[in-house]
DNA sequence: GACATGACCCGCG
DNA sequence: CCGCGGGCCATGT
């Protein structure tokens, strides 16, 4: 089977995309932005993301401004090079290893 | 069509 | 502060 892309993926790519560099959005955020009540299903896509690299699924957090996962992995080589990703775009991190909210893109 | 999984979130004790 | 349980949605077997 190949059900790559479907159509609420590619709502969930899109959106994605839309957030600019420099700048992160979360999963509930986005999963509002396309009218989805649930935030696990965005990571479902994510997690998949047929479009990487293309597609900024690094700039997605958690609501509480945490890397939770990337590449398919919550912990990890992978989810420290995320870290790194997003620094060399211009997101700040804090102490406790938290996105600092100036960087998060609300979908305004 | 039912069952199981997941890069989630929130409220409670 | 930490652990547990429930809810929610899409996907794949």
């Amino acid at each position: 089977m190949n059900p790559n892309v479907t159509p609420f993926r590619q709502r969930v790519f899109d959106a994605c995309s839309r957030v600019p560099k420099g700048q992160v959005t979360t999963y509930k955020l986005l999963a509002e932005e396309i009218d989805c009540g649930s935030s696990q299903a965005i990571g479902q896509a994510l997690k998949h993301n047929p479009f990487a690299p293309q597609v900024p699924c690094h700039r997605v957090i958690a609501t509480n401004r945490t890397l939770h996962g990337f590449h398919g992995e919550t912990s990890g080589p992978q989810l420290d090079r995320k870290r790194q990703l997003l620094e060399g775009e211009g997101v700040a991190f804090d102490e406790q290893g938290r996105v600092v909210r100036d960087c998060l893109f609300t979908f305004k």
